[in-house]
DNA sequence: CCCGATTCCTGTAGGC
DNA sequence: TGCCTACAGGAATCGG
């Protein structure tokens, strides 16, 4: 599933094929997503040239001449350029002819992801009016962390997963890092003391740089490649592991719901 | 405000 | 082999 790495490495691909390309024709299959692509917006985007390519949270951000196309790729989209000739996918709902000759297709089996046209002049959808800080900036670390916790019962693990907490972290970072920084999931997260955020904040980091670099082995090719994720899976120390043995300490890593979502863990190691 | 529950959707895995 | 169900997950929104 796109995550927070996935989004980036993404945007580092497509970047050096779309930049100062112009779209000449907008195709829509299907604009039922989790906020609607409209069809109105098509005679608007032909003829606009993409000028670059940004990231905030798990969300693209494409400058035109004109407004901005923003995309996110929920947990089963894709965004890919390929030669024109290559077939179109199921569920390859979107395609953007460029000038240089490559299709930009969106891919999104289960439509949580979105394709949104803000005009110039027009508000910016308001779902990025709430995000919290990058975690990989200066903004994000342990006195962040600890400050907005204070006083809060929910468990950790929902509290780093809020994307008004810190954006990017999905299950799997979370899991990973609250394992690496030797926190229970379920703690709360208005219980845990600064130092050990200090050491939380500092795995997160680590562990998104790390999938980061991951996801620029496996999706270079974003001309033909398969595109598909399980790059940073072989070196997940606890997530999908329930029954398997912890890396740490050798006990069965345990799996509970925590904030509807399956954690796993090491009731041994973590605390 | 806080937080848990629900909702959208389809591919995949597991049970029988 | 095939059918059926459960589950996965980002994040907005609802309800207590």
């Amino acid at each position: 599933m796109p995550e927070l790495p996935e989004v980036e490495t993404t945007r580092r691909g497509l970047l050096p094929l779309v930049k100062g390309h112009r779209i000449q024709t907008v195709m829509a299959h299907e604009t039922r997503m989790r906020w609607p692509f409209e069809p109105r917006w098509i005679p608007s985007l032909q003829g606009q040239t993409i000028l670059d390519i940004r990231r905030r949270a798990k969300y693209l951000l494409m400058p035109l001449t004109q407004g901005e196309l923003l995309i996110h790729l929920g947990m089963s989209g894709s965004l890919r350029c390929v030669q024109p000739d290559s077939p179109r996918r199921k569920h390859d709902h979107l395609e953007f002819r460029l000038d240089n000759g490559l299709v930009m297709r969106f891919h999104d089996p289960r439509r949580f992801g979105c394709v949104l046209w803000q005009a110039p002049g027009e508000d910016p959808p308001a779902l990025l009016d709430r995000l919290g800080p990058e975690p990989l900036s200066e903004a994000f670390c342990g006195q962040h962390l600890f400050q907005l916790s204070r006083g809060r019962k929910q468990a950790v693990k929902a509290f780093i997963m809020d994307q008004t907490t810190v954006v990017g972290v999905g299950n799997i970072y979370a899991s990973e890092s609250l394992f690496l920084a030797g926190i229970h999931p379920a703690r709360a997260a208005g219980r845990i003391s600064r130092k050990r955020y200090d050491l939380l904040a500092e795995h997160i980091r680590q562990t998104l740089r790390r999938a980061i670099e991951s996801g620029g082995s496996t999706l270079r090719d974003f001309l033909g490649g398969n595109g598909e994720p399980g790059y940073f899976q072989q070196t997940l120390l606890v997530y999908g592991r329930e029954g398997q043995t912890c890396t740490r300490c050798g006990n069965t890593l345990v799996s509970r719901t925590i904030g509807q979502r399956a954690s796993v863990y090491c009731a041994a190691c973590q605390h």
